[in-house]
DNA sequence: ATGAAAGCGCTAACAT
DNA sequence: ATGTTAGCGCTTTCAT
């Protein structure tokens, strides 16, 4: 049996009230000769404050659930999903906060889900890129438990904390426009993901400001994964595509995609150029090093977290923001060949 | 105002015990038309179960803690950590547990990470290659917490799952060997880690065994990171290193290591074979790939959290095990130089 | 200044 | 078959 504060008390023959209010050194003052004596005998028995059962009374478990989006499977080894995950434990850290990491919903289970979250061993949840019902979204909202979104979130009331897909999705246009380009494909993320879904919107919408004709059969979807880029890129080239330029929704499909153009024997940026997005570490050890959009996920995963833990302190929702994006031109973008033939 | 058993049991003009057992099924037999009423009311009243109630009676959480080792920074961001937390989630996932993760830990500090462990919400603890002092070890051990190690355990009674470091790096310096390799350098890792440890001593037994000379200076420890093996890597040619094969203690130190080799102008493998350990995913996507070892860390880590979860169902203390590692030779290991000059 | 006692929401032993 | 009640370990109100 484990050491209580009972079992203080009675050692030193005082109240159990007496025992709380030394160890928490409050709110109720207690003699320092009491609290000290208080707590050399919580030394001596070797006693560790039981958080549970304090939780139950505060309300408060100064624990996080973080929800990862329910369609990855290995959570731990998407980069993006790393780097989010570091951003929330740095902040979590700093604010002294424990993280429960919710791997175990399945796909569209909204009563589970719920039922963990609301089963009050946390005080807030951060979704991750959540793929939520409408159902869900409103059962969540109707419950009162303080969330907040990295990404873009489901519904209004939700705090959310994004890149600026759109923004930088322009810049990577923008700059294989400049190159000469005119003729691209996308490699798009799965259509359930509201970040893939905002960068397929804009880079359509690029095209159609410029002018550039952006037939269904040169957009693709696919997992945001190597093997999805592989096979999507693979599905480009079986539909006799001609693009110069293979804008990806995400670096790993952009390594993928890269795999399976040199695999066909075409040469990156010669034959072909490839964008990426979210700098991710893979992106810049293969070869070529490709050219992608970073976006501050650390720091957009960190600032959702202090916003949930600000929110759990009953502050008013804090303010959705958006964070800006920027290209990082690297070896896998040049000039496209028939611009370098026809001058 | 959270909906409580109370509520239902006052709603429905039964006693909580009734409610109670109907919603658990279980273990006093509820008639099914009292059962059916409890359901629905509970559906109606859209009840959810605390947990923190119910674990404090039962003294279960069905929560496992995961502890990463104090060192690492930014735990989600190593190759490593991902893949053991993956296996760690897949485990937990079969055997319905949640896990809370320990990112709080700071360096040394025992009686915080007892009093973590200790506080009640986890059934057991899964360290992953922990560095622990000897007294942290003893007052866990005498705490009773269930607990099981990826990697080698710090103390006898502690069940451990770990890849067979020597085996793997025997394997490697065979392999190494039999190419004509004579003259070796050891990038290695911290000297707390275990792992480490243990590859360095058989990197060392290894050229005992075969009479190869083992200078000091041919040995260099950093951090089990790129940049590490870069800095390493770096202070190796420094030192005039002469080596023709270097060997790392892991794949990311082998990625920064050829980095800085290939900076310096030199060409892998034909100046200079690098081979790493673990096969993590940067090693296969480098230029060019790199030998490595592979070890089921996924497998690894799996085995030793139902291992835990057996134990907190008090079942008797599982036996350690020790998994096989193999070697994956790519293109980053061939014969040396001098050996192509004088056959 | 400090003790006694009422819960937090739940399970389970004890009664009926 | 089902209701009553005693806790789990703690915080906090109410007495003293």
């Amino acid at each position: 049996m484990a050491v209580t504060i009972k079992d203080i008390a009675t050692k030193l023959n005082i109240s159990v009230s007496t025992v709380s209010y030394a160890l928490n050194g409050g709110p109720r003052p207690v003699p320092e000769a009491v609290r000290d004596r208080v707590l050399e005998a919580a030394r001596e028995l070797n006693y560790r404050p039981n958080r549970v059962a304090r939780s139950m009374i505060t309300g408060r478990s100064h624990t996080i659930g973080v929800v990862p989006p329910g369609i990855t499977h290995n959570v731990f080894l998407s980069p993006y999903l790393q780097h989010a995950l570091s951003g929330v434990a740095n902040a979590a850290n700093d604010l002294h906060q424990d993280l429960i990491i919710f791997t175990r919903f399945e796909a569209a289970d909204t009563e589970a889900m719920l039922g963990y979250l609301l089963d009050g061993r946390v005080d807030g949840a951060i979704f991750i890129a959540p793929s939520l019902s409408e159902d869900a979204t409103r059962q969540l909202a109707a419950s009162g438990l303080p969330c907040v979104c990295v990404s873009i979130a489901p519904h209004e009331g939700m705090p959310s904390f994004s890149p600026d897909n759109e923004g930088g999705m322009r810049l990577v246009m923008e700059h294989l426009f400049t190159l000469g380009h005119r003729r691209f494909a996308h490699i798009a993320g799965r259509p359930e993901m509201d970040d893939a879904i905002a960068r397929r919107g804009a880079f359509e919408a690029f095209l159609r400001s410029k002018g550039v004709p952006c037939p269904p059969e040169s957009i693709v979807n696919g997992e945001f994964t190597m093997e999805g880029g592989a096979l999507a890129m693979a599905e480009l080239l079986r539909r006799g595509s001609e693009a110069t330029a293979i804008v990806c929704a995400n670096d790993e499909m952009a390594v993928g995609a890269m795999h399976t153009v040199q695999a066909a024997g075409l040469r990156v940026p010669e034959d072909i150029s490839i964008t990426g997005f979210d700098m991710s570490p893979y992106s810049g050890i293969v070869q070529p090093p490709i050219t992608t959009v970073s976006q501050p996920v650390i720091e957009i995963a960190a600032a959702a977290t202090s916003a949930l833990v600000a929110l759990v302190q009953g502050q008013e929702t804090p303010a959705s923001r958006v964070f800006p994006t920027e290209l990082v031109v690297r070896a896998s973008t040049a000039r496209p060949q028939e611009d370098l033939l026809t001058p």
